[in-house]
DNA sequence: TACGTGCTATATGTATACAAAATACATGGA
DNA sequence: TCCATGTATTTTGTATACATATAGCACGTA
């Protein structure tokens, strides 16, 4: 189910938003840049409908800013922004962890745990691309086990803001070494079921995170 | 400062985009009816593409959903919409309270309390309406107190998908009496700077928004 | 040379026109 | 009568055209 034969339900402007969103994740279009209309239409091949669509939509959450009359940039975090985000982040992640203990099946429990397995043999390996993606899904899946959509909305939309930022967070050895040791202890405390331990553990890893990255702002 | 000689700013899109959203949150706009795009561009006096550019900014917070070749309609909330917005904004609200007890200056603090001082004149002559204003204009500054604008916005986000629900909650005197009660309670410990105490404070309140509004979902 | 002024080019904002899809309706057959 | 099919009408989606605002540049003046 799920795909099977539809086509291509999807609105021109979506998929743009979609195209475009990538484009800024991935650094393509660099933070603080200005949007190239004339240019990037060309390059997607549609019109401008559909395209300044979807950059109302990416604005509205955060990753692109609108000036009125002077076209539009690429938002560039502040290391106050960032601050602020992973705060947040930390406390929403934390909420995760509690609900999760909670509300969880054991079979997603365990299919968790299992892409922890894959994250550090990633780790073992040194293959920081897969670990990378991983991660952002570790945390997703997290969110989701809470069975709060609000909450697994809002850990999306930051989560897609710092994205940039945490590639850059584990550059250095002893950094990504300390970000593996937190998850070994989130995944110990979900195995017991710990909710307030796990909610700690989020918590405390997204603080550290922080540090981790702070110095590359 | 502030407005100072500044003509018009702001784009059609924006204005449509809060238009439409003070309908919506007003209920002139029913949710989950269908949105008559000629009819309110017609009322609005502008033409169907800031229309739709502001409803893709309206879909992206939450107010709106878009079905593709199907028209718009206003986002109608589950009761498990509710409860998961009201447990996320709990928590959220519960780490505003713990960081402006840390970062607001005392006269933001004693402004705050003013206002909580007219709400309570309010609450004495039983003037819902100015009380309820006053009620959402109290959430938002203790967000703004936290110093942490990402806080702020997500604070903002959820309690403008929530204000038509919440509007209906205080019906019940008791009800009324008992969020009164709850505010006092905050207040105190905002006056003592007590960050912890609030935090609870505000999470406390929450839940029991969720049992004062539950029933009428 | 430095600054201000007005013009031109370009980019942005909005309206309209055209295309495609969905819905409503009517007609015919079982 | 009920359902199916085809057609008309309405609504939605996208492209283009037009209007307006901004920014860059050349020129003139102090």
């Amino acid at each position: 189910m799920g795909s099977s034969l539809a086509i291509t339900n999807r609105s021109l402007h979506d998929q743009v938003a979609s195209r475009v969103r990538d484009l800024i994740i991935e650094g393509t279009l660099e933070p603080g840049s200005r949007i190239d209309e004339a240019h990037l239409i060309e390059e997607l091949g549609v019109s401008r409908t559909p395209f300044r669509e979807a950059l109302r939509t990416l604005a509205a959450e955060g990753l692109v800013i609108v000036r009125p009359s002077k076209g539009s940039i690429v938002r560039k975090l502040t290391p106050e922004d960032v601050f602020s985000m992973l705060e947040v982040l930390g406390h929403l992640e934390r909420l995760a962890g509690e609900l999760a203990c909670e509300r969880a099946t054991d079979a997603e429990v365990a299919d968790l745990i299992a892409l922890h397995e894959r994250m550090m043999a990633c780790y073992r390996t040194r293959e920081r691309m897969p670990y990378y993606k991983m991660n952002q899904e570790f945390h997703a899946r997290l969110a989701e086990l809470s069975k709060n959509e609000t909450l697994r909305e809002m850990q999306a939309n930051i989560q897609a803001r710092l994205k940039r930022i945490r590639y850059i967070g584990n550059q250095k050895p002893d950094s990504w070494a300390g970000a593996v040791a937190d998850h070994e202890d989130m995944v110990r405390a979900l195995k017991d079921r710990d909710g307030p331990l796990l909610g700690e553990a989020m918590a405390s890893h997204l603080k550290k995170t922080w540090e981790r990255v702070k110095d590359s702002l």
